[in-house]
DNA sequence: GTTCTTACA
DNA sequence: TGTAAGTA
């Protein structure tokens, strides 16, 4: 086979011969060395290999990364290439949703600045220390629970009836959130945390189109198992993986219970940002009528000594509803709340035209 | 003229 | 990753 020599390779691929070398260094590449002079030579192979490096350089990937992908393609494992390339786009939208953020502030320092005639420092430390804090909001989400490995198992496990559980009304609440959104033919929706699909094939029963995304991979290969015609991308409820004004509703079910408060609004703010002008939400999941409920309902788990059960509910992080209604009823929605039992909530909100 | 390594930005 | 130095 031919070979050729750095320069040669590095013209028809445009980059610097330095590139291809850092490249190697970095444990990417192990192009051949002559023995007296050193010199590096490459084949086809070795062409194409660079060639896939670049590729994914292009969409923002970083070395690490590369060098795994790469190891999976070593190993033959297409289908695991592909969760990277997910992967990768999930990251990327999480940037480009900071840098949205960050022309926001710009927008508004320069904003401030306009009406008061002046740079006023103190407004803009302000400024900066609030986007500051929403962009630590959004870092700092983990997957504490493990859902790519209760994937497999979800399903039975909701049908389950422990002593306590959290998944009581499970599938009369969707039936109710279906019903609620009340999609006509021809919109589109997205579920975010669709986990193994249960609420969303119950729109595609309806010949509804709807898109999904979950965090968990392992979850999404449940969901296509299901429902092939899902659309579903990896990401989350901090970074939506989609565009701006792309949805009819947008609906979640026993999901956001696994962010924080603050989070919680922040995912609002997600939610509302992919929902077209008069997208309408729909969230059903775990949470508290307001706060002295959910101090109530403690109180009655530890005088009944189930302190162990409350611990479970207090790993997670059930909403209070009426900060939620309030954010509805601050950003000009008109929300209705459903009850179903005790921990499970139904709410429904459409905007005020 | 090309490549290589090393160091620095 | 670009650039530059000093070699082979």
């Amino acid at each position: 086979m031919r070979r050729v020599q750095i320069k040669e390779i590095a013209d028809k691929l445009q980059v610097t011969t330095r590139t291809i070398r850092w490249y190697e260094q970095k444990g990417l590449i192990t192009p051949d060395k002559n023995e007296e002079n050193g010199y590096r030579s490459f084949t086809e192979k070795e062409a194409w290999r660079l060639q896939t490096i670049i590729s994914l350089r292009e969409v923002g990937m970083g070395i690490p990364e590369i060098k795994q992908v790469l190891d999976e393609l070593d190993a033959g494992d297409e289908q695991d290439v592909l969760y990277y390339l997910e992967l990768q786009r999930a990251v990327m939208f999480s940037q480009w949703i900071e840098l949205k953020g960050m022309i926001e502030t710009l927008d508004r320092m320069i904003g401030n600045a306009k009406e008061k005639q002046e740079l006023v420092w103190e407004d803009i430390h302000q400024l900066v220390d609030s986007a500051k804090g929403y962009r630590d909001l959004r870092k700092t989400w983990n997957d504490r629970w493990g859902f790519d490995r209760q994937a497999a198992q979800y399903d039975e496990a909701v049908l389950r009836e422990p002593e306590f559980n959290p998944h009581q009304n499970y599938n009369e609440a969707l039936d109710l959130t279906c019903q609620l959104v009340n999609p006509r033919v021809g919109e589109r929706g997205l579920e975010i945390g669709i986990g193994t699909g249960n609420l969303a094939g119950r729109f595609l029963a309806k010949g509804i189109e709807i898109a999904g995304t979950d965090q968990s991979r392992e979850m999404l290969r449940q969901c296509h198992a299901k429902y092939p015609q899902i659309e579903t991308k990896l990401g989350n409820f901090l970074a939506v993986p989609y565009l701006d004004d792309q949805f009819d509703f947008v609906v979640t079910s026993y999901a956001l219970h696994h962010l924080t408060d603050e989070q919680k609004l922040l995912a609002l703010e997600e939610m509302r940002r992919v929902l077209k002008p008069h997208g309408r939400i729909c969230i059903t999941d775990l949470m508290f009528e307001n706060e002295e409920k959910r101090t109530a309902v403690q109180g009655e788990f530890l005088a009944a000594g189930k302190a162990d059960l409350w611990e479970q509910i207090a790993d997670e992080y059930y909403a209070d509803r009426s900060l939620l209604l309030k954010w509805f009823a601050d950003k000009g929605y008109v929300a209705q709340a459903k009850q179903v039992n005790d921990f499970l909530h139904i709410l429904f909100a459409v905007p005020i035209r």
